[in-house]
DNA sequence: CAATTGACGGGTG
DNA sequence: GCACCCGCCAATT
């Protein structure tokens, strides 16, 4: 069950979640992105923090390193995700996307 | 309340 | 391009 009510969540929380929640297919981008989105360009760690346990209800394989490597815990299943959405990786690192930071 | 830890980023060598 | 260090934020102990 959800601890947040999105009520009891913090503004942080809340503008973390719908940063990455906007996220469209392909579209690639790096924690610091998601805190410049939410408004707080110098907590990327949090961005990080916030993934972490919303790991169930968000596209967390959208959001990589800024220089393109892959989240620590799962980059195998990342690498699948994102392949199949048109991104380019190669050996556990993005090289291309069709969208963000990555993009051409 | 202080110290530690971690899905970060930038600068330096 | 990689390894190392320092700084910033939030959560945990």
């Amino acid at each position: 069950m959800a601890k947040w009510s999105i009520s009891d969540a913090t503004p942080l929380e809340q503008a973390l979640t719908i940063a990455v929640a906007s996220l469209e297919e392909g579209e690639v981008v790096s924690y610091g992105d998601v805190a410049v989105r939410a408004g707080r360009p110098d907590a990327p760690r949090a961005a990080g923090a916030l993934l972490a346990k919303s790991l169930t209800s968000l596209p967390w394989w959208r959001v990589v390193y800024a220089s393109g490597k892959l989240a620590p815990c799962n980059p195998t299943l990342q690498k699948k995700y994102l392949h199949g959405e048109g991104v380019v990786v190669r050996d556990d690192r993005v090289v291309r996307s069709p969208l963000g930071r990555f993009a051409k």
